[in-house]
DNA sequence: CATTCAATGTGGTCATTGTACACATCGATG
DNA sequence: CATCGATGTGTACAATGACCACATTGAATG
């Protein structure tokens, strides 16, 4: 019943110490390298140094496992909108958080391919983290929206991050900095929340 | 060095006829059951009722198989999107092809993860395919948006959609029907587009 | 028509993987 | 010290991706 505060390696060779965080630790490492759909199970518990059979003791199965790494990188995503958000002007916020989590993204991308995958969307603990990540966004949103846009915008916001990191990780916006980055995310985050169209009602000015 | 025309079963019980495209089928059948990560090359060969290795006559290995379908799913994507936008306003005519593009999703759920998963954004068929169908996007935001803003709606838009694509096969927006997901990313394009934040010069009537 | 040949499908084989089962080892507790 | 539950190891097996050599075919060639 003891609490274990070490994470990398603790017993004295046979047993582990922690080897449920470092399975995560372990598998972190590799996901940020392989991408989530070639990591094996074999090769985290070889990172961390076990025999394959070793996770089994700490998580029912694959994709257990690959869930509680998404529910961990969800809490941290949180933690780090959490931090982020100097709000100057409403915008200026929303591009705060908006950056920050592409830039988590881009961090880990494993980790990140991961939580937007298919098999943790359907894990409830990682459903929970991801609704506590959201629920934060929705208070900042709801801090600088009409209550009536507020569900839309949360919904359109979370998308266009979404969608945006998706395509950085995929290198398809041609940048190649994370300062690149960030300017592309303000910029097309401004430009979507601000007058994107020319209103009908105007002059349309395009040729 | 003839042409194939027949598309299911043309041979005499050895040969095929078109296992090419048959193998796509197959795996397109599958992969709208079963997710991606899960498709076994094997499998497509059995559903197409033939050994597992045939497969590797038509293509070098599973990745080039799966890359040739989100290939296909690109250009029919792009089909739709051509099909779709009629344009009362510019607003109408991007959600229209918004809509299309998340029906799409939502019709093939499988194929649409493989395209915007990882393996297959590095497939340089993939990518074309892909910017092709980013292309037609581009020239109808092109004709409704001030120049200045072309290339930030388009990257916002398209990944708007994709998240919203994601969010609605995870079953995270509680969009029950075809009609509800329609109307919701109707709803949330709109506002996305439209005036999404109060100004800071106006009055934030937010509470 | 018989031969030949390249395209295409089959069978055999191997390493890797996920996972189940039985066994080994350890730390704490009596 | 003996015991026991927690944790790690070893063996085992089916499925998979992929390679090889071989079989079968239809079409071009004589």
């Amino acid at each position: 019943m003891e609490v274990w505060t070490l994470s990398t390696s603790t017993g004295s060779g046979y047993h582990h110490g922690d080897l449920r965080a470092a399975l995560l630790d372990s598998a972190l490492a590799l996901l940020d390298t392989e991408g989530p759909g070639e990591l094996s199970l074999r090769a985290v518990a070889r990172h961390a140094g076990v025999s394959p059979n070793a996770p089994y003791r700490h998580y029912r199965d694959k994709e257990t496992l690959l869930a509680a790494l998404a529910t961990r990188g969800y809490t941290e995503l949180g933690e780090r909108l959490a931090e982020a958000a100097p709000g100057d002007d409403p915008g200026a916020e929303i591009v705060a958080m908006a950056c920050t989590a592409v830039d988590y993204a881009l961090d880990h991308p494993g980790v990140y391919r991961l939580m937007f995958g298919q098999s943790c969307s359907t894990h409830p603990d990682a459903i929970a983290a991801s609704d506590a990540a959201m629920a934060f966004v929705a208070d900042r949103i709801a801090a600088v929206a009409a209550p009536e846009r507020r569900e839309a915008l949360l919904t359109g916001i979370w998308s266009l991050v979404h969608g945006l990191s998706t395509l950085l990780l995929d290198e398809r916006l041609g940048a190649r900095t994370r300062a690149e980055a960030d300017a592309l995310v303000e910029t097309v985050v401004r430009t979507m929340l601000g007058t994107g169209l020319e209103r009908p009602d105007g002059e349309s000015g395009a040729g």
